[in-house]
DNA sequence: TTCTAAACTTGAGTCAATTCAAATTGTGGA
DNA sequence: TCCACAATTTGAATTGACTCAAGTTTAGAA
């Protein structure tokens, strides 16, 4: 970041997620309008378009922040992971979705996911499958893991294992954004379920 | 269908459909016009917005006609499903795919999944999550049917291990329909990879 | 047949996202 | 310091989805 410009350009892409994200969650999605964005983030509305490309690209980029954190804790779980594999599993599934709700609301989740199927060629749209993307990998970097622990049978294929996992895990979460009154225990209970066979397969 | 009323009914919903329909192929999603889909169905605008409560729920409600005939193509399998487990799936999961791109492009599919997920309690949103369970039972039930042929161990849980394969084919699906480069025998040579673990450990 | 209320259609008008040509600002060379 | 040009911002104008008050059509009772 050299040279004023880059530096104005900076803070005023600052202020603009700061503004969205806050209007986001008081009047929810649809309820935040540019233009209010744009005098909260005292700019104005063609300078929002020549950073984002559209009103939902704002959110996705709001939603990568969020899933960056969520990635910083995966790490953790697989550097030191419970040592049954049902268990270790379950902790990085608890991380992900205890994470997914401090900061987005499940209307700002439908509305980036949405987005981001929507647009899956915009810059947010790549940001948003490259993170996907990276959570399916911790995933199975946590199998590898355990597999290296010899709690993971030798012959198992943890990368497609782990994908399977996170792609159901995913589409439960899809599930849970669309039910406003689905609490995370039941989502939780859900997942664990549907999991039970394939790890004690993978285990025992 | 009784009186003249419901008849005009039904006929201004299917003109609408089909001008709908033939307009988002033709011109895509986002450059079919409302007003021309309107013109197309002799139909005023206003009308459109009688039957359906946004642009979204026209192309969902075509995807689910897609839907159903997929549901009964899948019916067929399962009466008569393959011996091996592995292929049973297989050819399951071959049909969803095959027929999910003979009437919607993939454009199609991104904007409606997009609109199910944004507005899951629209009458469409709610008929499209209605159909999407539908098709977890029907791969459930798939296993169910093999488990009673003994081709599947009795103490598996087919339903818990039926929605993780459903979960992980639509994740997947979302992922191809999102590449518009990636062709279908890609796409089917994943899941057949990710698939591999579970199957064998509940069949052999 | 005639009439009336309910059901339905209509399209001009509203609203908010998005665009783009003109104005402003930062940079680097003279 | 001053200038020219490129990068960036600006907000009025455009666009297209969506609404709603007024008008039209049907059902069925008298």
């Amino acid at each position: 970041m050299v040279g004023l410009r880059a530096k104005h350009k900076n803070d005023r892409n600052l202020r603009i997620v700061e503004a969205a994200s806050g209007l986001f969650r008081r009047r929810g999605y649809e309820g935040a309008r540019i233009e209010e964005i744009a005098s909260k983030a005292e700019v104005s509305v063609g300078t929002i378009y020549n950073y984002y490309r559209n009103k939902g690209d704002i959110l996705v980029a709001i939603v990568s922040m969020e899933v960056h954190e969520v990635l910083a804790a995966g790490l953790k779980i697989i550097q030191k992971p419970p040592k049954n594999v049902e268990k270790a599993v379950d902790t990085l599934i608890a991380t992900y979705i205890d994470h997914s709700l401090v900061y987005l609301s499940k209307e700002m989740w439908r509305q980036a996911m949405a987005t981001s199927t929507q647009q899956p060629d915009s810059p947010f749209g790549k940001t948003y499958t490259a993170l996907d993307r990276a959570l399916a990998d911790q995933t199975c970097a946590l199998l590898a893991s355990l597999q290296e622990k010899g709690l993971v049978h030798a012959e198992v294929d943890t990368c497609g294992v782990g994908q399977m996992l996170f792609n159901n895990m995913n589409m439960m979460f899809i599930e849970f954004i669309k039910h406003e009154a689905m609490p995370i225990k039941e989502l939780r209970a859900n997942i664990r379920r549907q999991n039970r066979t394939l790890l004690q397969a993978v285990s025992d």
